[in-house]
DNA sequence: GCGTCCAGGTCTACC
DNA sequence: GGTAGACCTGGACGC
């Protein structure tokens, strides 16, 4: 689809906020869709907005500590007074321009995992998903698999199935819509894309979303974080790991991998079964990090190659 | 070259 | 309520 209409916007994040960092996250963690273009620090993007397909240019106006974002928007359509200004709202909250880390940076001076975190990646937020269906199949395609075919997997999903936002001579394919998804049929996903017993999930998820039966990203956030993880737990495929990833309040997403690392982390060694090591760990990283404790594994999973060098040369476990 | 195992989970039948 | 086994696919590994 040509999104021949655009506006700009400038938004101030509060200090400090590595606009590099937040965007491109080191560990390869893409902002809005895995195909989007990043090159010379500006990110190309695109995502739905409730239904609108929406192409980004992003680039920094600032530096960390007086930061600035400086945002093209790309629509298909003309847009009102009212449509920008809340399409500005929506992705400032999704590039976490209002997230203040002084009490987070406070913890982590004191710990001696996350001191060296947030010393590599000074500024750097978390990021909120395009939809809260993009997020879904997200989870669903990153179960029982290497992070390769995870991959693979999403890029044949994303460009079978979403749509492309045209701008400024970029390609951008984005998450498919669950109204979309829901037409298909569960053998073409898996044949297609090679989902295996994935497509099931993928699927029926779509029509669970279709259904309405789920709030939105937004009204999530205005639960509990119980409540919130409870509602995601109704959908099929998604149990403990895909419902931390998912929800907006977020959790302690522990699989084989992360138990793996944590438990090196925290007792300096691997677990001997790891399948029966994740509760173990999950609750020993709540009982450090507490209400941190998403942050906490986000830094961590995103600065593991120097944390390794550095825990290697002078960490003392507690 | 071929067979087996298992991977960045979740569901379900069975006890 | 707790738990073993099944589920797609493909790469790694042993023979």
């Amino acid at each position: 689809m040509k999104l021949n209409h655009s506006f700009n916007v400038y938004l101030r994040p509060k200090a400090p906020y590595s606009f590099e960092l937040t965007v491109r996250k080191p560990a390869g963690w893409p902002l809005f869709t895995p195909l989007e273009i990043f090159q010379k620090g500006t990110l190309w993007t695109a995502l739905h907005l409730d239904n609108l397909l929406l192409g980004l240019r992003l680039s920094s106006g600032g530096t960390v500590s007086k930061p600035q974002i400086v945002l093209s928007v790309f629509s298909g359509e003309s847009l009102s007074p009212a449509q920008k200004l809340e399409i500005q709202k929506i992705l400032g909250a999704k590039l976490s321009v209002e997230n203040d880390l002084t009490d987070f940076y406070r913890l982590a001076e004191k710990d001696p995992i996350l001191k060296h975190s947030v010393q590599d990646l000074y500024g750097m937020n978390d990021t909120e998903l395009s939809h809260l269906y993009a997020a879904v199949c997200l989870s669903i395609l990153l179960q029982m698999a290497p992070l390769k075919r995870s991959q693979e997997m999403m890029e044949c999903f994303i460009r079978s199935y979403g749509e492309v936002a045209e701008f400024e001579g970029k390609r951008i394919p984005v998450w498919p819509t669950p109204e979309r998804v829901a037409n298909l049929s569960t053998a073409e996903l898996a044949q297609k894309c090679k989902l295996g017993y994935r497509a099931k999930y993928v699927f029926q998820c779509a029509r669970f979303l279709e259904q309405s039966s789920l709030p939105a990203f937004s009204e999530l956030k205005q639960l509990s974080f119980e409540e919130a993880k409870n509602r995601l737990l109704k959908l099929p495929g998604i149990g403990d790991y895909s419902a931390d990833i998912i929800s907006p309040h977020r959790g302690f997403p522990i699989d084989v991998w992360s138990a793996d690392i944590f438990s090196q982390l925290f007792y300096g060694a691997k677990p001997g079964a790891t399948r029966t090591a994740i509760e173990q760990v999950k609750a020993e990283g709540i009982r450090r990090w507490g209400k941190w404790s998403w942050m906490a594994f986000f830094y961590t999973v995103q600065d593991l190659e120097n944390l390794s060098r550095k825990l290697e040369r002078d960490l003392r476990l507690f």
